[in-house]
DNA sequence: CGGAATCCTCGAAGATACTG
DNA sequence: CAGTATCTTCGAGGATTCCG
């Protein structure tokens, strides 16, 4: 599994402050690592269910509604791979499979809380405006 | 452009607080509308740029390193579409386009700055385990 | 039970060319 | 200048099967 094919790593710029020079990103900025990881469809939901407590691989499974087993070993790999979700194997019988969240991973809902507020509150006006840009775009 | 194709809207659940039950996500909540948004390669960082003050579209791709246009269209579109930022022609003699960030857009950079923090605050940690990971995964 | 390996498809991203 | 149109490529994502 060579996951780590073109992980960027570099231009540490990003959006500090107002910046008022006609500063240039880049794509391969760090913080996209990140980005990438919450865009995933899963990932947000995942940490979620592990907020729980502990939970074995079906254990999630069952409590995410459509996800594919594929998609979801991607999903935690990916997560444990960032430090955000811990795997620990249970030498059982049949063999089971924990994870956790981390103490990073925990961190990292405080800040995605107020996100997740901004996105609850204006929803509405969100959808709005695409209600009015589809109007005018679509039933030329 | 049939932009809105298959955009879902159901289940307002999320992860508002511990929920504690066996409570089921699903993958079309309303909230992947602004993660997508965000998880879009460009995004914040045409926001970034129109913090600046209103840009034409090949200034504002100036500023973005590597960025093409077909992909900056796009981008644009999708910010205007979910109402974050504004469009207006300038009727001008070789034509211009003049691309704003909306009060909307502006509001969301709050959230966005505490994300923002967390992701450079805990880019060491990040780092570090995904070096421990592909150490542990790769050279087997 | 918790995956890994394989096959397949479909849609997104890039390059190029043309237009109001 | 600010796009649209067309073609191709390429890889993520689903379905299925096999394994420790």
């Amino acid at each position: 599994m060579p996951m780590p094919k073109a992980m960027p790593r570099a231009m540490p710029d990003a959006l500090p402050e107002p910046a008022c020079e006609p500063k240039r990103f880049s794509a391969d900025c760090p913080t996209r690592v990140l980005l990438d990881q919450m865009a995933d469809k899963w990932s947000m939901m995942v940490l979620a269910v592990l907020r729980d407590g502990p939970h074995r691989f079906n254990a999630v499974k069952r409590r995410l509604e459509g996800v594919t087993q594929k998609a979801l070993t991607q999903c935690l790999r990916r997560l444990e791979r960032n430090g955000l979700v811990s795997r620990r194997v249970i030498p059982s019988a049949p063999l089971g499979v924990e994870y956790a969240i981390t103490p990073l991973g925990a961190s990292l809902q405080v800040p995605f809380g107020a996100l997740y507020r901004w996105m609850v509150e204006h929803q509405p006006e969100v959808d709005a405006a695409q209600r009015r840009f589809d109007a005018r775009t679509l039933p030329d």
